[in-house]
DNA sequence: CTCATACTAGACTGACTGGTCTATTTTTAA
DNA sequence: TTAAAAATAGACCAGTCAGTCTAGTATGAG
């Protein structure tokens, strides 16, 4: 029987301060003494940091992923509302972590894309599937007339994680989420608009 | 008279190696040894890394919101048309590093302003510097009649500069431009619109 | 019980880090 | 001409890095 939960807490211990200092920043011997595991058992479980690393990314990727998935595919709520509240959690992490994290994935897309391929397609892909759900909520509010059809869903998935993406990263560098704020409003105000309606006129 | 030549190749080549490999994984010895000056003269010049990082983030603020000047208050040009114009260069620029640097301040603004206050402040004065030059190309673009004055100028500013450093990020982690253009696409179809138009119709 | 495997434990290694130190050369001003 | 200041030069330091190594403990199968 595998004793997974050394293991796991390693994972947890390097999520956390991975996130809070990056990777390059994040020593194996800080994570170790963090959650009191000793090396010998780090080298059992993976073969080097950038494995760990990955695993990270991995563990972080699928708890992201499920709770997107009970965000955006709740069936009981109007898909922009979904949405909404989709930016209302961001923003609450983004307090309860002092503005400091952000998003775990974009902050090591931005350090580790440039330095490896093999992040940069582990990354990829998580934004990827990400992208992949906001295409369904999207869709979702086409068919219900919330949204102009006239958008193409994907293109507008992209506009989305983009945005949404950078508004984190502003929100990181000016400590608050207005940013966050901004970008949400305009968001609604102007591109995801119900079809036939004239919106931004003067 | 101080030989400000060797100081200027120490930023420069900081610049393009903290550009490549982000702060913390770019050693102070592979600057002396890319660019062929002692240890010596560095901390002749710099009392720290630190002091450095910040010279070489101020010295790439002048150079870019001297370039972001030239394009956004060009009076020969409609508002609107020179941000396309800059929007165009920031897809070349990305071409241009095989979409591997992206943009230095949003790196150094996600990698660093978790770990160190005076770096945050440093590279929130760049952002903001940056957004008030959106805001004034915007302001002319109403004042021209090319855009809905419906909507705050700044709050607009501070949409586009999210989503574009967002898109930027996107598109290292895909190695293409795409998100870039899909960014822009959406941007000026149901953001930058004239007063009083019906976008977005289906 | 016995033996192999899973796991824990941490001292240790060589490479590299940012930073210091002393010495020397070049430049400037008087 | 000379002395101070600016700048170059790189050996060196303590600390840290990822990763190795050996040893010991727990566990489970037969």
């Amino acid at each position: 029987m595998k004793n997974t939960a050394t293991r796991e807490k390693l994972i947890e211990t390097g999520a956390e301060l991975i996130g809070q200092h990056g990777y390059n920043a994040t020593g194996i011997n800080a994570v170790l003494k963090t959650c009191g595991v000793p090396k010998g058992s780090f080298y059992h479980y993976f073969s080097s940091k950038e494995e760990f690393g990955l695993a990270v990314i991995d563990q972080f990727a699928a708890a992201y992923d499920a709770q997107l998935a009970e965000l955006l595919e709740d069936t009981m709520t109007p898909p922009l509302e979904r949405l909404r509240r989709y930016f209302a959690a961001g923003r609450e992490h983004m307090h309860s972590c002092n503005h400091a994290t952000g998003c775990l994935i974009g902050n090591l897309g931005q350090e580790l894309s440039g330095q490896s391929d093999t992040f940069r397609d582990a990354l990829d892909r998580v934004f990827q599937r990400w992208e992949h759900r906001l295409v369904g909520c999207l869709k979702g509010a086409q068919e219900a007339g919330e949204l102009s059809a006239a958008l193409p869903a994907d293109t507008l998935a992209s506009f989305i994680l983009s945005g949404w993406e950078g508004a984190i990263l502003r929100a990181k560098t000016l400590k608050s989420v207005v940013p966050m704020e901004q970008f949400e409003a305009i968001l609604f105000q102007q591109v995801l608009v119900p079809p036939e309606s004239n919106v931004g006129s003067a």
